[in-house]
DNA sequence: CATGAATGAGTCTTCATTCAT
DNA sequence: CATGAATGAAGACTCATTCAT
């Protein structure tokens, strides 16, 4: 068993009612659905990675979308969302005063839950255009729930003049896209020359400072 | 025949030496790849939609990895690259003296040949992870090529002061990322509500000119 | 189902760790490759002949290659081989004073073995051409190790004086082609007119004796 | 083109009436069935391999079947039957007084009709099983018709009381079992080690000589 | 005549899923 | 619960053959 194996098994230990099996069964699909996508990877392959028969897959998840469905819905419905409430509670509670402190904070939280979800969020990414329920709990999970949360952030910040006048989307935009795009630097580009993180970082939380800055 | 369909005809028509079944085949390919993604298209679901026979799928193109790449393959070789290099350098000919006129002509530029090719792309984006070749040949001619070429810009704007002395890769990341931000909200995330693409995009260059404007 | 299917499905029982189907499957291709030879068999033919579904023969062989070797390479591994060298050794054993009584213990014993395996052994003969494996696989259990035992065998009845001094190469060469050719002409060509096995078998056993006499 | 290939056109530039391309078709495919069989030869590999466009071959050959006829008939009844009765009119005629003569003679005859007709002798022998065609011309032209022959000559010799006087059909059997065996031996084993030709052929006759000697 | 694009039935093989054990 | 043999529909790909050029 590789060591990227029993990093994924451990995503899936806090899980609770869930056999030994069915944690093998979701760490291997995980892995193989990010490695070669959902409509490539047989359940063959995910049993015979997993250690166990063809049918156990099937005993627990009714189709291989279920399985699908299985691995990527937490990580919207109880991982992301709740935790990004709670992040971001907890953001509003210190009472950043600056924005910059505030984006500071944001940007290395996420960080860390990339860091930590790689292969589910691989595996999101990569699906959300072939299945249109993934589609729809991501606008309703992320997408409805997220955004308003930031607006508020946003408005909050606005209304005390550190950053521009711009309608929030707009705002949100702006700073999701300079984020993410350090983000995809990082790990699909990057990993050739030499990436100094904490440096690449402070520069995009500069430029958005600018970018951002009330005229 | 859909509209699609025939938009996406059209697009083929212009390469030479493909008889018309073939230009079927490659328009009724793109589009169900873009759709479905490649793994989750069949090839006789292509010749259905082609309307031809299955084998003659075959004769054309030897196996379906080789229909994707006939596909993308252009894409990036003959076109992109091209495209790129002929419009920077009539960008430098033009000899924008402000870098804010310089981003205005790239965004509607690229704007335009993204709308046009819309479907190819988004199968580029899906396929890149799972085919080690479209990696090599994006690298090849994207990555390094354009790289290349847009950091000789971004030194030139420099030079004349224009634009913060940082790192011309990060210079790049922090343009790219906010640039593709705005295509991805147009094109993914937008279609739904009052999307004004002018003023977006002029928030957009204003956003960059004072993120990126010398301290 | 057939009297020949039948006969067949006995020659596969004795082989332990096969389930009903395989033994059916065994049969049915055995059947099959013998009638119309390997290449132009189908495996949903030999699917619907064994009354299996055409998954399930890939359930149990990888390939239609592998079904090929399952069913003859066991016949020169396991039969063949083991076979010959045991009754080799009851023949010596026996101590057969006369090379006459050898060669007539000899015919008789193959006759016996190529009737129970006749349509294996018409597979192997038109498909030894066409297999490198069956090839390498021929060489190395029956033409070296047969061929040894022979040889010993004629050196034996050699120095007693028996036959002539050739080379045991060329006494087995002769030896064998008028056997085969004993056998050939009965499954071959004879069935239709009157073939006296038993009075033919004393002519071939004769016309040896005479040919092979010392000088 | 190969020497090998060189060779089978110069087998079929005697035919009358046949183009260049003709006798190319004929060259690639006697080729490709003596190497992989007639099943496992497919017709875009005869045209690849005689140069010619696929619907050239079937403009000449109405199916595949009809090739594998036509190069393997003409073999039968001009080449095959005919040369045998002219020779053994020959041999007749030359009327040679001993069986042993009339062997010899034979012997080298027919090693060299082998030798210049061996890959379409392979495809006749490999075929022959699975072509009712085939089996029933061979078996006009050859089997009746030239065992006919062979009959009277045997006679001829048994009335001469130079060879035993057993069934006409018997001596041939073994005779021929013995000849065969010598070709077999000679072009389907033999290659690996030291073979002299010359030497085998005279212990042959001398093995047939003593077991077919009256008794 | 020769061509080679086109065909669609057919090939071997894989797949997701079921079910008796 | 877990298994893995069994399934048959579907997959990519090949084939012999036809026909307009």
């Amino acid at each position: 068993m590789s060591k990227q194996e029993l990093n994924l098994k451990e995503l899936f230990i806090q899980e609770d009612g869930l056999t030994e099996k069915q944690k093998n069964i979701l760490a291997a699909a995980t892995e193989a659905f990010a490695e070669k996508g959902f409509a490539a990877t047989s359940t063959s392959e995910i049993a015979k990675k997993a250690g166990v028969a063809e049918g156990t897959i099937f005993r627990h998840y009714k189709t291989k979308k279920d399985l699908l469905l299985s691995i990527v819905s937490p990580m919207m419905v109880k991982l992301m969302a709740p935790i990004i409430m709670k992040d971001l509670n907890k953001v509003l509670d210190h009472r950043y005063e600056k924005f910059e402190d505030f984006l500071r904070a944001m940007l290395e939280n996420r960080a860390k839950f990339l860091q930590e979800n790689l292969p589910i969020i691989r595996i999101l990414i990569q699906e959300i255009p072939f299945h249109a329920e993934l589609k729809e709990q991501f606008i309703e999970h992320i997408g409805i729930r997220v955004l308003t949360r930031f607006k508020e952030i946003i408005e909050y910040y606005q209304a005390k003049e550190q950053i521009i006048d711009l309608p929030s989307e707009t705002v949100i935009r702006l700073t999701a896209s300079t984020a993410l795009g350090l983000f995809a630097t990082k790990y699909v580009i990057a990993p050739e020359d030499g990436w100094d993180e904490c440096v690449e970082v402070e520069r995009t939380i500069q430029f958005l400072m600018c970018g951002l800055s009330p005229r």
